[in-house]
DNA sequence: AGCCTGACAGATA
DNA sequence: GTATCTGCCAGGC
């Protein structure tokens, strides 16, 4: 069990991300320095309820597989950048966020 | 200690 | 494009 103030720290980098863009498991925990992307992982699954956790997606641009449908209408929704024609995964390369603040 | 699990990632075939 | 393997971090048994 991470602590809470890492579970905390994750929830509120999720909170921040804009519509439209996406955040890695693995870049969240790069962006606190701490863990790994499975204890990102692990905190979503936990924790993720009250945060936009669709926004939060594989490093190849898939959701998580367990909720995929539902992420990716969301994400269609709010005009997240999709890889065309399939559009089953995200554009990485222009919906990723840096984590900057505003 | 040893092995298994997980809303993961990168390399390789 | 998919399938597998290994590495990763923390925890459970």
């Amino acid at each position: 069990m991470p602590s809470e103030e890492y579970v905390e720290r994750v929830l509120s980098v999720v909170e921040r991300i804009p519509p439209g863009s996406v955040m890695a498991y693995g870049d969240i925990a790069e962006y606190l320095g701490f863990g790994g992307p499975r204890q990102v992982g692990w905190v979503m699954s936990h924790y993720g309820g009250g945060v936009p956790w669709w926004r939060v997606v594989r490093a190849d641009g898939r959701p998580a597989d367990c909720h995929a449908g539902e992420a990716i209408r969301r994400l269609r929704s709010e005009g997240t950048p999709f890889r065309e024609p399939a559009g089953d995964r995200i554009d990485m390369s222009r919906a990723r966020w840096d984590c900057q603040p505003d």
